[in-house]
DNA sequence: GGCCAGGCTAGCA
DNA sequence: TGCTAGCATGGC
């Protein structure tokens, strides 16, 4: 079965799949030239395939979302409600681009990045666990220790005849003992951070369905009380996860050194200049922080530039 | 071999 | 409140 969506435009579903702010995850299967994307998504739980391609161009796009023939009216609708936060469809970019549009140093990178939204994490859970593995760590490690985190689980679904890895659970997590992580390579510390998180969910102590309902400021203080979570993991868990949009998260390294080189400025910017910064760019600084981050990956002029020139002959 | 990486905690003043 | 050492590992 399958259901469409349309996003606002622009939407350069593309230029999305082959940016992704971390490195193609083990359980997400990504062509950016169809372009599709595939992934296990949990419904009423279960893990089920998803597919979703896009039809239409930048200007009029479409979504087409496939899933398995089973599932009934509210999971669909529960289906269609995951699409549409994970790929920000409802989000009006071109507000972004206009709120942009006066600070000389942006021009170039909103023209660049044209279409570009971010692509939320499926699952809270998930997305806590990602962050947290993030911490400090270089990306390229990190990406290798949540593979080898989803290995540990070696949950697989069958989709048209291979296998498609799925996260693991929090309960699944919480069984394991710090000395497993350790194994992966894991430190000390992350290991009881990760484990720590996901026991705390399946004790009931924390309810990461019930932040949907709360501001950017409760959400802060429910997860900052908790061992391994400072300032930093919760931005990043706001912004990934549940894709709030005014986010700012000013120590970041990779924020600094691209705003460092956005702004040609001599020394890399400390944290309290940059929340400074960023004042005026409110109430838009979660999609700031993507296209800074974007920035600091090199361009592929043959990919998406392509396609795009292809859809703008005007431009 | 040394520095760095999408930080956090605990200890100290 | 604000600062710092220590953590642990792989990439370059």
């Amino acid at each position: 079965m399958s259901l469409q969506i349309t996003p606002s435009a622009p939407f350069d579903f593309s230029q999305m799949l082959r940016r992704p702010l971390s490195r193609p995850s083990k359980v997400t299967i990504i062509h950016p030239e169809l372009p599709s994307y595939t992934r296990a998504m949990w419904v009423s739980g279960h893990p089920i395939p998803i597919t979703v391609s896009a039809i239409g161009t930048v200007e009029y796009p479409v979504l087409d979302v496939t899933y398995p023939d089973d599932l009934s009216r509210e999971e669909q609708a529960h289906v269609e409600r995951s699409i549409r936060h994970m790929f920000s469809t409802d989000v009006r970019l071109e507000q972004f681009y206009s709120h942009m549009a006066d600070i000389r140093e942006w021009s170039g990178l909103t023209d660049r990045l044209y279409g570009l939204r971010p692509i939320q994490d499926a699952d809270l859970f998930e997305s806590m666990v990602k962050v947290i593995i993030g911490q400090q760590l270089n990306v390229q490690f990190a990406a290798t220790l949540v593979e080898r985190l989803v290995d540990l689980g070696g949950q697989v679904i069958e989709w048209h005849g291979t296998g498609l890895p799925v996260f693991p659970s929090a309960q699944q997590v919480a069984n394991w003992s710090y000395e497993d992580l350790r194994t992966l390579s894991f430190s000390q510390r992350k290991a009881e951070y990760v484990i720590d998180f996901a026991r705390a969910m399946v004790s009931g102590k924390v309810d990461l369905e019930s932040l949907w309902h709360m501001s950017d400021d409760e959400v802060y203080d429910l997860l900052l009380p908790l061992r391994g979570i400072g300032r930093w993991t919760v931005e990043c868990f706001l912004l990934f996860g549940m894709g709030r949009a005014d986010i700012m998260p000013a120590a970041d390294i990779g924020v600094q050194n691209a705003i460092q080189k956005l702004y040609g400025m001599v020394e890399r910017p400390k944290e309290q200049e940059i929340r400074q910064l960023a004042e005026p760019w409110a109430p838009w600084r979660s999609y700031a922080t993507y296209y800074l981050w974007q920035s600091l990956i090199p361009f592929e002029p043959n990919s998406s530039a392509m396609t795009r020139n292809l859809q703008h002959p005007s431009e």
